[in-house]
RNA sequence: CGGGGCGUAGCGUAGCCCGGUUAUCGCGCCUGGUUUGGGACCAGGAGGUCGCAGGUUCGAAUCCUGCCGCCCCGACCA
């Protein structure tokens, strides 16, 4: 992303959606606000999902899989929850269609549903429900379980990725025997996935909690990571809430406990959402398309042959077989791309814009001189190296390139902080994009008046926050620490 | 759901104000050839309910009415 194009958001948006149909993740669907995610975007999503998977099955979760319809009345249970997304949610009323005198097909009337079935903008109350009969004892607890699927909220504007009326996510739902071990797999999970946004996206994030306004509705403290993408703008890259007894409550889920006594269980719920793409492509592309993190490209390294007749692509093939063959070895995923219907040219362009980390250029010369070329994607550069001991060669600079990507995301998020003492000075950081940390009084009805002024919300409080004296930037009332500001999607 | 803009080939578009031969151009696609170290070139070719429905007219992509869809700005939000 150049400099002079971010700086109005819908020149953003149109880079963004662009590049996000030209290579070739996503494009819009037939259904209103709904997206199809094509092969390379969903490769991408599912080495998404194998990492996390991982790291959730290490932390102890298992997966497990629930309706997508909710009963009305179950969703109505939890009154905060309701409230938090009647206005989002996607409704079943009828069950069967007939055709019409005039031979359209029509919505049965007489096959109306006695109770209608929500279409999930969650799961916490359908999980609930059925975890009233999976939990008697302490011995049953804790109950740590993991669900993939998709889930759909109706949103008035959406984005490809960002925001889709429907999307694809994990959410974990546990349930424990106290308070403190919920709030400790709350933050555990914060942890989860903060390591994975850091480590495998390569995208910096805050860890903090939110406020009463922007708190995950029917929980006591929702945990969140926000990234700051290359617009300036902040994203709720995950979230982790501490529920307390709020669903246990509602769905009468008790357990015995040691000392023989009935008590509610305590519960938390985390996820992340195909969301994460977004932020990927925002954190690291540029105008020639995507950059990706080595660690989530579907292909990590291309072999582009330059060669001229069909006896040059012979030798040229011979040469790369052990090539490709010694990088596979190492775990690494390789693609000779040696079609003869697109030249070389084209292919450089083209990798570039898929954001494959490593590109491996061979031809004639460097048959003769034991040689190839190595571009790298996140610094457009090139290398001549020789053959022998490529692998260890490229097994590095892999690494090398997924440092370096965290590094850049860093060093740009970090430019772009700023600490503010008044309003004046919040505005005009605001306007220059980025996290902006200042002083706030607490009360819902200032952070309410500022987003009203300035756009920008309490992003989070973050943890592990210095303690500072001062006063609030809105209401001159005094502060104890600061917290992040930002324009977020 | 409010305010603005736009619907013409797979994509991007000209034409519309001021109605009139066969609807413009570029990319892409197909065929043949020459090419191949940064998105090749030449020649030929295919591809269109001009968003949908109605109206005005001898004649509508163009004018009128209604509808549908998309984009941008708000409100809502992972």
């Amino acid at each position: 992303m150049s400099k002079e194009i971010g700086t109005r958001a819908a020149d953003f948006s149109k880079w963004y959606n662009e590049l996000v149909v030209k290579a070739d993740l996503a494009e819009h669907s037939a259904v209103r606000g709904c997206m199809v995610i094509k092969p390379y975007g969903y490769a991408i999503w599912e080495k998404m999902q194998q990492a996390l998977d991982k790291m959730f099955k290490d932390t102890g979760h298992q997966n497990a899989y629930f309706p997508l319809f909710i009963p009305k009345s179950f969703f109505s249970k939890e009154a905060s929850h309701v409230a938090g997304f009647a206005k989002e949610c996607a409704v079943v009323t009828h069950y069967r269609l007939k055709t019409a005198p005039d031979g359209s097909i029509v919505v049965d009337p007489d096959a109306k549903l006695e109770e209608e079935l929500i279409v999930r903008p969650t799961s916490e109350t359908i999980i609930w429900n059925t975890y009233r009969g999976w939990i008697q004892s302490y011995r049953d607890l804790p109950l740590l379980i993991n669900q993939w699927a998709n889930v759909v909220r109706w949103e008035m504007r959406t984005r490809l990725f960002l925001r889709t009326a429907e999307f694809l996510w994990q959410e974990g739902h546990t349930a424990h025997a106290t308070k403190e071990e919920a709030i400790e797999e709350t933050e555990r999970m914060l942890d989860v996935y903060a390591d994975f946004v850091e480590n495998f996206m390569a995208v910096p994030v805050v860890k903090g909690v939110k406020t009463d306004n922007e708190r995950f509705a029917g929980a006591l403290e929702t945990y969140c990571i926000e990234a700051m993408l290359q617009d300036g703008k902040a994203l709720q890259a995950g979230t982790s809430h501490f529920l307390g007894q709020n669903f246990a409550k509602a769905f009468d889920v008790k357990f015995s406990n040691k000392e023989g006594k009935l008590d509610f269980v305590w519960a938390t719920s985390w996820g992340v959402s195909t969301r994460l793409m977004g932020a990927l492509v925002m954190s690291h592309s540029d105008d020639k398309g995507l950059v990706l993190p080595p660690k989530l490209a579907p292909i990590q390294v291309v072999i582009v042959p330059i060669y001229k007749g069909e006896e040059g692509l012979a030798k040229i093939n011979e040469a790369v077989a052990p090539i490709k063959k010694a990088l596979e070895a190492k775990g690494i995923s390789v693609k000779y791309d040696n079609r003869d219907t697109q030249r070389p040219g084209w292919k450089f362009a083209e990798y570039e814009l898929k954001g494959v980390p490593v590109r491996i250029g061979i031809g004639e010369r460097d048959l003769q001189s034991g040689t190839i070329e190595v571009a790298r994607r996140d610094l457009l550069s090139k290398e001549i190296l020789p053959i022998e001991g490529i692998e260890n060669k490229i097994e590095a600079l892999l690494h090398d390139i997924q440092t370096n990507l965290y590094a850049l995301a860093l060093k740009r998020r970090e430019e772009s902080n700023h600490t503010v003492n008044s309003m004046d000075e919040f505005k005009k950081a605001l306007e220059k994009g980025g996290f902006v940390y200042a002083h706030w009084d607490g009360s819902a009805e200032t952070e309410q008046k500022i987003k009203e002024e300035t756009k920008a919300t309490i992003r989070c409080i973050p943890l592990n926050n210095k303690k500072e004296a001062g006063v609030c930037i809105y209401s001159g009332k005094p502060s104890s620490q600061r917290v992040l500001f930002a324009i977020a999607y």
